[in-house]
DNA sequence: CCCTATCTGGTACGTCCGTACCATTAATTT
DNA sequence: AAATTAATGGTACGGACGTACCAGATAGGG
């Protein structure tokens, strides 16, 4: 259902809003009708009134919580100055693009981009969703390479993305996580000329 | 709590079974007292009798499961015929190793093995326990590159490793994924000869 | 103004869950 | 055989969940 009055939409888009803040905080299964509305600061009736269904509320956070990462990057990229993407620091750019950029939450954070991708398995409505964005994400990187003067074949984009999510997930079963190193290092040997 | 008696040893091994079963098809929230029960023809009870809480019975079907990993593992690796690895044999037996054998149910149960490694990112106390198989599968895999006459560092080994399971978590998207394709695609290009 | 469509929010239903309880039975030890 | 320990299984409790319901409030168009 979608609202049919501004303050109807208001209030829907708090309800988008808390959902995608509890995915970023618990994952998928922290987007409840009542932790929702609650995060809101509005009844749990009205979750329902705007949402036919979870798995509607559920794809609306993900869209937002997406949409926001890829405004995120695509800022990065107009930023971007050519002069200034010598080796480290385009490395932590791309990883900034692919993990968010780094912070104290950093394995928290990571982590749901990855469970994004493997809670789609087996939540095959996400998935249209899920294309899209990771589309646009490629020809973002697609982009950035090319803007910095490292021009990639896209082929080679995804084998590093394949790379980065590769360390990443491998990285979360040590006793105190740090995806980000472990990606900036199998990504500093790919990118290493040869 | 462990059993004393031989019989209720039996018991307690068929609920490990059977949540390992579980765990197979329908991942780490499928694990639940009742269905586990159910599943092994036992009564609610006795899940709760031979363990002190689910996360016990998590870790016992995780633990179970990954044996038989490791387990189907080691076999390929003894009857491993250094004459018949060339590229492609070799790789799909790297592919078994990595995402278990070719078969119907192909995407969903590698998805297991990925839903593992992230649902581990939220499940501090299996940590200790995926190290431990991780470690495990990383030698075997070093241990088969040799055999084969393909000799490469441990380090090399993370890499192909990280590809693969980044190029399956990427696949997982995909209308219809086929996440064994795209590993073997990343795979075959990076150990093409240069 | 009133009427109608939209919105609001409290409440309740049915289900599933983890876990606990406990009287009974089986097995083991003394 | 008696006593002690282990195992069994039916049942219940309290809580969380998705979702439905509905009386009342609100607001825009005639």
């Amino acid at each position: 259902m979608t609202a049919a009055t501004p303050k109807g939409e208001r209030r829907r888009q708090a309800l988008v809003e808390a959902a995608a803040a509890l995915l970023v905080d618990g994952g998928f299964d922290a987007i409840r009708h009542r932790a929702v509305a609650e995060r809101a600061g509005l009844p749990l009736a009205s979750t329902t009134y705007y949402f036919d269904s979870l798995d509607e509320l559920v794809t609306a956070a993900l869209e937002f919580h997406g949409n926001a990462e890829l405004a995120y990057g695509k800022a990065r990229l107009d930023e971007l100055d050519p002069r200034e993407c010598g080796g480290d620091a385009f490395i932590e750019l791309v990883l900034d693009l692919l993990l968010g950029p780094p912070g104290d939450g950093d394995a928290e954070a990571v982590l749901l981009r990855y469970e994004r991708l493997v809670a789609t398995g087996r939540r095959p409505y996400l998935r249209p969703l899920m294309r899209r964005m990771s589309g646009e994400l490629h020809s973002l990187l697609f982009d950035i390479f090319t803007r910095a003067g490292q021009p990639v074949s896209r082929e080679r984009v995804e084998e590093l993305i394949a790379l980065v999510d590769g360390a990443v997930v491998n990285a979360l079963i040590e006793i105190s996580p740090d995806p980000r190193a472990a990606a900036r290092r199998m990504l500093r040997k790919a990118m290493q000329p040869r």
